[in-house]
RNA sequence: GCUUGGGUGGCGGAAUAGGUAGACGCACAGGACUUAAAAUCCUGUAUUCUUCGGAGUGUGCGGGUUCGAUUCCCGCCCCAAGCACCA
């Protein structure tokens, strides 16, 4: 039986305990049954929800709802990205074992998502640290190292000397560690990579199976990112030298204007010839060298700078002689770390050309213009003309368009031997290797006779010694366990060493959630048979801070796993959804500015009679600034999901963070909304009360019997609120649904029927409304839902176990009787007319024209126009 | 600077194959019930004027197209996020 009262936390528990027993979210492979996968990104165990995981998972779990009402069959599962430094820091701070504390915070987080009641198959769960999962890890290394797509070389690396680690270059984006926000340092050292760069192309190509459903936001970074450019090389002679020096160029058809060739500090012609260079060039460029490794504020343009080397390199087109010059605006990691010069077609060489007095010739002219500049020797430039246009000072190729003349003088290049067509990428091979602890170790054992030797499939997981290993000072922690290290050879079994670098954790997250698929398997990261089933993914939702790493990677595995015949398709994720930051509200004192108080509810807000908002006071009255900022521990603005859910049940919050603005929008917290959704559970509760045992006792269905005018009003309600959440669902809106669904719960109350004395139409229109109201609504508050549709149908077991479907729309129930057609006189409303819903253009007119108000208006007035549209209104235009 | 979003009441947000702007919720105000409070219920709430019937103004700003523009076009302004010497 049912309570009076809307019991949140009663009900939670109750259900929250009957799904685990009834399995209810357990989902096996079934060939004979549409399959829908949802996915959200897995959690860091850091030990504590957060809101932005509330949203995420709340958003995630209403689409799994939904698409189990549409009959689909529902994997969705989670896990957890485990590994990574949190753990290892966590552990050297404490002196506890990084897996301990890990896995109590599994323990706590998973408790804190049970009681949110979100509807995983928990069976699923995988866990990046164990070395079940981290086998695969090792597994994968293996096949790429055999495809030759995993390799070993000496690079300098990004450093980070406050977490003693590498990073890649997307970690150190900007001269900065992504995780502790200190400058980062260069660093020579043995680093093992995955080729991504031969995907680089697919990468980019296969975006146009995904475009539909990716925004177009995520895409455009990734682009940006892999950053694809054609164009050529070139080679320049250098004047009483052997060395030739190789530029890459998008705009070769310009190469008539090179004033100068200029090399990036690092260029290896500088360390070949600084014997034959002025201590002034080389102090010159040791500064521009030291520069570079000091912090970068990024808020400020670095000038450009540099020095002439006193080299001369020769235009292979024009045979001209041209200076070298060293700047710290050409960058060694692009290209080839030198370019040609030629500013007045290019906006840095024209500026750095104007500070130190280059020549600037122009070679490219806008084509109306092309005669002009060919009778004059130059014409002052006020900025560089960098669009394509017509070729002139050009010698033989004077008068050819850009577009021609970049093909055919690469061709010119090729065939003399100093160039070539080339492309060129921003992306950079992935470096893996991690010199820390709590990662998945790198199966490579390294051997004097046989070199550095892949481990045997059948000796993984290289596991991680039990104990943490004391952190080295820029070594891998490994290094210092003997007995991890000290192995014997998988070739020829001598004594060797294994390599103790791990993987970065951005591994684990390329592959998990092929691994929910069939996580118990021992041989295979997946059963390809069973992922053909799941995979790919039907919709991804997470953050868009993981635009370009993760989904880059994870997209650039499945490629990879497709070459191994794992999976037979391109792209692991149909639809991606980016959800926006949950962001708080934050107080600051008026007098030191420092945040001092954290809980609104401390706060003291004044506001005028109509609720503009005057000011915060703090409870003893002092003012205060607000700023909405990042949730975060340290801020003191997080709030904390299991308080929320102690106060306003699991149910409540997770609508309401649905209800409060669209998934992809910023969300600033503010909890006095909670309450409405709570108000409005309450509400359908009261609902059921009162009309469960009218329902129960005369549930006979209703043939030719009349049904009231109101009571017709409210099955159409009924009916076109059901085909309004199906289509907003279905394209991933939740806030709106959850207002129509309030609004249908207003339609039944304002249905003023009482059982006692309701007809056995009214009844029947009342259990429709009501039960369609409980079943569109498991996907947000599904605990209430299925308690209220188990009192409803007098059933315990609820909605998934009784069949529960999502209502079906019936269009001719949904009809208007009748329906309210605005009029318009001049395009500004006057008046309304009631009208039949099939009412032809004609009735309008007349029905309009016989209005009263209208009347009024159009009196005395001629009628220039009247246009009708059907179901819509009509305009009168008239003329004094 | 470039790119991508976005500017609608006191607030979060609805509504665009061009057709009643402000759904739904919050907040606020008044009333009913109550000894009182809470809960619940009723009413109001863009704005100005009003003879209380209505009338004018209003979706960042300025133009345009149209019977009619939050929606389309042109030119601006502002905000947010991302990228940033990629040759």
């Amino acid at each position: 039986m049912m309570d009076e009262k809307y019991f949140a936390k009663k009900t939670e528990d109750k259900w929250q305990r009957l799904w685990e027993e009834n399995k209810t979210f357990e989902v096996e492979f079934d060939e004979t049954k549409p399959k829908f996968f949802a996915l959200e990104m897995l959690p860091y165990p850091s030990g504590f929800l957060h809101m932005g995981h509330v949203r995420n998972y709340s958003i995630g779990d209403a689409l799994a709802w939904y698409k189990r009402l549409k009959g689909f069959n529902v994997l969705h599962p989670i896990g957890w990205d485990s590994f990574g430094q949190p753990a290892e820091q966590a552990a050297i701070k404490r002196g506890v074992n990084p897996r301990d504390w890990t896995e109590d915070n599994i323990v706590a987080m998973k408790s804190q998502l049970k009681k949110l009641g979100l509807s995983y198959d928990w069976r699923r769960e995988m866990a990046a640290h164990r070395p079940d999962y981290y086998k695969f890890d090792q597994w994968f290394f293996l096949k790429m190292y055999e495809k030759g797509l995993a390799y070993k070389k000496a690079t300098q690396v990004n450093w980070c000397e406050t977490c003693q680690t590498t990073l890649s270059n997307e970690q150190a984006s900007g001269g900065i560690c992504w995780r502790c926000s200190n400058p980062t340092t260069k660093k020579e050292i043995e680093q093992w990579f995955l080729r991504i760069t031969d995907y680089a192309d697919q990468l980019l190509d296969d975006m146009q199976e995904i475009e539909a459903g990716w925004a177009e936001k995520v895409l455009k970074r990734q682009r940006d990112w892999i950053g694809r450019s054609n164009g050529a090389f070139v080679e320049f002679k250098i004047q009483d030298s052997t060395f030739k020096i190789k530029v890459f160029t998008t705009r070769i058809d310009t190469i008539y204007g090179v004033n100068a060739i200029v090399v990036a500090a690092e260029h290896p012609f500088i360390e070949a010839n600084s014997d034959k260079l002025s201590s002034e060039v080389l102090s010159k460029i040791d500064e521009i060298k030291f520069e570079k490794t000091k912090a970068v504020d990024r808020e400020v343009e670095i000038e450009k700078d540099g020095i002439d080397t006193g080299f001369k390199a020769v235009n292979p087109f024009s045979g001209e002689e041209v200076p070298i010059w060293v700047a710290n605006y050409v960058l060694i990691e692009y290209g080839t770390g030198a370019v040609m010069s030629v500013p007045a077609h290019d906006e840095r060489d024209f500026e750095f050309a104007k500070k130190f007095g280059l020549p600037i010739r122009q070679v490219i002219s806008e084509p109306n213009l092309a005669h002009e500049h060919h009778t004059m020797q130059a014409l002052a430039l006020s900025d560089a003309f960098t669009d394509y246009g017509v070729m002139v000072h050009s010698d033989d190729w004077n008068g050819k368009t850009s577009e021609v003349a970049k093909v055919e003088m690469a061709e010119y290049a090729k065939k003399h031997g100093f160039g070539e067509t080339a492309i060129t990428y921003r992306l950079r091979d992935w470096g893996i290797s991690r010199q820390r602890f709590w990662g998945s170790p790198i199966p490579v054992v390294y051997c004097n006779s046989c070199g550095a030797v892949a481990e045997k499939y059948e000796n993984l997981p290289v596991e991680l010694p039990k104990d943490m290993v004391t952190e080295g000072t820029g070594t891998s922690p490994l290094d210092n366990d003997s007995t991890f290290v000290n192995t014997n050879c998988p070739k020829c079994g001598e004594p060797a060493k294994r390599e103790t670098d791990t993987m970065d954790t951005f591994v684990d997250s390329c592959w998990y959630y092929f691994r929910y698929c069939d996580n118990k398997n021992s041989e295979m990261p997946f059963s390809p048979e069973v992922a053909a089933y799941w995979t790919p993914v039907d919709q991804y939702i997470g953050g868009d801070e993981h635009a370009v790493m993760h989904l880059i990677y994870t997209r650039f595995w499945t490629k990879v796993m497709r070459d191994l015949g794992l999976v037979n398709f391109n792209e692991p994720v149909k639809r991606l959804l980016t959800q926006g930051m949950v962001v708080g509200e934050t107080f600051f004192s008026d007098e030191t500015g420092k945040r001092i108080y954290h809980a609104p509810k401390s706060v003291k807000v004044e506001r005028d009679a109509k609720g503009k908002l005057l000011g915060v006071k703090s409870a003893d009255g002092k003012p205060l600034k607000y700023a909405v900022e990042k949730m975060s521990k340290s801020k003191g603005n997080g709030i904390d999901p299991d308080e929320m859910v102690d106060i306003y049940g699991a149910d409540a919050s997770r609508m309401f963070v649905l209800f409060a603005a669209p998934a992809e929008n910023e969300l600033v917290w503010n909890e006095s909304g909670i309450e409405g959704t709570l108000r409005f559970l309450q509400r359908i509760w009261r609902f059921v009360w009162k009309w469960q045992s009218a329902i129960g006792s005369r549930q006979s269905a209703v043939g030719s019997e009349e049904f009231s005018a109101d009571a017709r009003k409210l099955r159409r309600k009924t009916h076109q609120t059901i085909q309004r959440i199906d289509e907003s669902l279905d394209s991933l809106q939740f806030n709106t649904p959850v207002a129509a669904l309030m609004e249908l719960s207003n339609a039944i109350h304002d249905f003023r029927v009482e059982p006692e004395t309701a007809a056995k139409s009214d009844v029947y229109a009342i259990r429709e409304a009501i039960e369609s109201l409980i079943l569109m609504l498991a996907p947000f508050a599904p605990h209430t839902a299925e308690d209220l549709f188990a009192s409803l149908v007098g059933n315990e077991n609820g909605i998934l176990a009784n069949g529960g479907k999502f209502p079906i729309y019936n269009a001719e129930l949904a009809k208007a009787d009748e329906i309210e057609i605005p009029v318009q006189i001049n395009g500004r409303l006057r008046s309304k007319v009631i009208a039949e819903p099939e009412a032809d253009n004609k009735t309008l007119e007349a029905l309009a024209l016989a209005d009263e108000k209208v009347m009024e208006w159009t009196n005395g007035k001629e009628i220039v126009k009247i246009i009708v549209v059907p179901k819509r209104l009509v305009n009168i235009v008239v003329k004094d």
